[in-house]
DNA sequence: ATGATGATTTTGACACTGTCAAGATTAATG
DNA sequence: CATTAATCTTGACAGTGTCAAAATCATCAT
């Protein structure tokens, strides 16, 4: 019963749910998110069509897993750029943090894409997990723009949900634009970061 | 052979093109992007799985048209609010125009994620058609970006580019968290827009 | 009007999808 | 070892996009 074992060639896989979890991650950012499919998915992992169906209540609760681990990698990778930047200067600590939003996006693509997209939200609302992880990671946010206000780096007017919303907006709709292949010329990023920080500064 | 005739009864409809746009829109609005089927469309629009493939390449293409279509309706709408606010206050025009905005994606949210979708991007690269209405939408952002420059009532730094770019993705980031359902308590609408405005200008 | 031509639509077929039901196999527990 | 519960498989079904070949119709030169 090797439970950290690669692959498991007996008839139980032993570790299937996180097996699953990892070559559906991976089949989503080579294929896309609707490039993947459930037969490919057991395919790959060496398991039969249906043996999906034990772990997880269908493709949409797979898909509601997938984007909540990516929604703890975003979590952790945004965290760690604000343990670092703590003591910067004002302007350098905000470029810091957009950069590392949309780096998230750009080098994840269809994870975000996944974790952000129309159709997980319409399931997301029965899904308490997903919605939950989404939630706090959004408290975070809202937390983090009530500081910069405190510091004087952000305009105060007010709550900081107002901003919070609103700034989340540009970089999410940044994010968005750059990985959907709208903004056809990649973006000279310095550019385009420094008028963001025009735009949030105080 | 009446060709505005709505339905025809004989072999050949008479205008099969049109009305299967017209219906895929309607369809779209309803189920969603990914809840149209061109089997579903056939069936609505009264003729056989297969007839769409001599008017359209493929559900992509299809898809493309409709997008397409939801350029030009957008852009109508974006261009009689400017008309309707040319003598207006800045601040009054700025919100006036980003109300329009987001109210366009509210109200036609399975337009505007086709139109803005993943999906169709990647696809897009090699349709001319909606390539060249979507880059004439943004020129005509670009353009109004740069006379809001000129009046003063947006930062003036440099190309207009740059802030269309960024302001353009806080309009559209926060278009779709909103359709998406990411901002569950649909937001005191003035609120949020009196923020972005405060953010906009000079 | 007649027959040919080309545009349009249909039927048949194929591989693929998500998912359910029933059975086979193994692990865990008494 | 016998039971039970967990896990996985095979079979099946309706639905999908799309191709090829055949059927139907409109148009137009003769």
């Amino acid at each position: 019963m090797n439970k950290t074992a690669e692959r498991n060639n007996s008839y139980h896989h032993g570790d299937l749910r996180q097996s699953l979890l990892q070559a559906a991650a991976q089949l989503i950012d080579e294929d896309g998110v609707d490039g993947i499919s459930m037969r490919k998915l057991a395919d790959k992992v060496g398991v039969s069509r249906t043996a999906l169906y034990h772990h997880f209540d269908g493709k949409q609760a797979l898909l509601c897993a997938v984007a909540e681990d990516g929604f703890k990698r975003q979590g952790q990778s945004l965290q760690a750029v604000m343990a670092e930047c703590a003591n910067l200067p004002a302007r350098d600590m905000l470029e810091r943090y957009i950069k590392a939003y949309i780096d998230f996006a750009v080098k994840n693509p269809a994870s975000y894409d996944l974790m952000f997209g129309r159709e997980i939200w319409k399931t997301a609302a029965h899904n308490d997990a997903l919605t939950d992880v989404a939630r706090r990671a959004f408290k975070r946010y809202v937390d983090t723009i009530a500081l910069w206000q405190q510091q004087g780096i952000v305009p105060d007017s007010g709550e900081p949900l107002r901003f919070a919303q609103v700034s989340w907006g540009t970089l999410h709709g940044l994010s968005r634009l750059m990985i959907d292949g709208i903004y056809i010329d990649q973006l000279p990023q310095q550019a385009t970061i420094d008028t963001v920080v025009d735009m949030f500064m105080a």
